[in-house]
DNA sequence: GCAAATTAATGATTTATTCAAG
DNA sequence: CTTGAATAAATCATTAATTTGC
């Protein structure tokens, strides 16, 4: 019996196929009710959760460039090699194996693309016999119309699209996997242990205490 | 009349008072339900969200040690100026203006240090008139005892004490404030346009569709 | 004294890096 | 070795301090 109920998310053909899709048409950072919406059209596949489609959405993207960055320096140490050695200092400083800061393709907008896509969309070839088209229509009404957000940003006004999160999680509706017995580990792994802080209570706050 | 309400949190001396004496006792990163906590705590002075202390704690981290790594390096060039020249190379490559992983003070534990702590806690002088007690046993109470968490992680059983998160918003009591009548900007400033994409769907996943 | 202009702090996001499961 | 998860570093952006000319 699954005993060991497996840490990770484990994406279900389906969902990979259906997130690459997405990141081709051009999705980088869906926000919070993107992902929400995202993340119940995929339950429908296997069980997921919001963080795994932000999490995934990050790391393709950064490994998608980090793909890209690594062949173009291979292409610029090759043609290094092919020079003369004079012209090999001229870096030295700043980049020395991972070029900081390249014009790379990145998400250019926080939402969804609103340009035309691909009107095939996923419908190549059916890899799957699943009913695609549950999927399908989710999706592209995700892309086109459907947001009711952008004025039920509840809290603050500020839309906060991404960044942090937690508090209240979000859908205890599709996992129901039990805690692993861990031993309640105060130290986890890296007990660095004396604390050895620096801090200093430097300058009492600035702005007192407005309702603003 | 405060029409712009002035989108970003501004803590108020009390709050700023009471989370940097948490970091000095040891607090570094709070998990989800801490942070909760701290929030509801917290929010008797003034308006604060659950983002707001998971960010104050990375900034503060982050800054602390950036301060710190900054005086070593001072130090480093003092020394490196009052040597003979010959002894100035020996770098030349890796760190060469941030020293990228030096030992640190870090946190240590992902929840709160169970050593005890001043027990004085911000009882010095009573900088405030405020009833300073109220915050006080409550931040006690979170240092000492009264987790009940840790059993209670609803979703996955993966604590994901933090990183990412979103989905639903925890406390719209606090904040009450309108989004600001933003013109729905959908190309913020860096319209990189092209999409330019480099994707491939690269292999299909491994762990089929598995209930696990 | 006071605003406009500049600079410094710091809240909020994004990107890079690291860890660890499989 | 791939990749989900998590953390740290870098960056952006806004607000407060501070300076400067009047």
């Amino acid at each position: 019996m699954p005993q060991v109920p497996s840490t990770r998310w484990c994406p279900t053909p389906e969902q990979l196929m259906i997130l690459e899709e997405m990141y081709r048409t051009g999705v980088r950072t869906p926000n919070a009710s993107q992902i929400q919406q995202i993340t119940s059209h995929l339950s429908y596949y296997g069980k997921i959760e919001g963080k795994n489609v932000f999490y995934w959405f990050q790391n393709h993207k950064a490994r998608e460039r980090q793909k890209l960055r690594r062949r173009l320096t291979k292409q610029q140490q090759q043609q290094q090699q092919s020079m003369p050695p004079f012209s090999q200092h001229s870096f030295h400083f700043h980049n020395l194996e991972d070029g900081h800061s390249l014009p790379l393709p990145d998400d250019s907008s926080q939402l969804f693309y609103g340009h035309q896509m691909h009107p095939q969309f996923l419908q190549h070839e059916g890899g799957f016999q699943e009913p695609a088209s549950h999927g399908l229509d989710l999706l592209r009404r995700l892309e086109t119309g459907g947001n009711q957000e952008e004025a039920t940003s509840s809290s603050n006004g500020s839309t906060w699209p991404c960044g942090c999160e937690w508090m209240t999680l979000m859908d205890p509706s599709f996992g129901e996997r039990r805690p692993p017995p861990k031993t309640l580990e105060l130290f986890p792994t890296t007990s660095t242990g004396g604390l050895k802080d620096e801090c200093s209570i430097s300058k009492s706050s600035s702005c007192s205490a407005s309702t603003n």
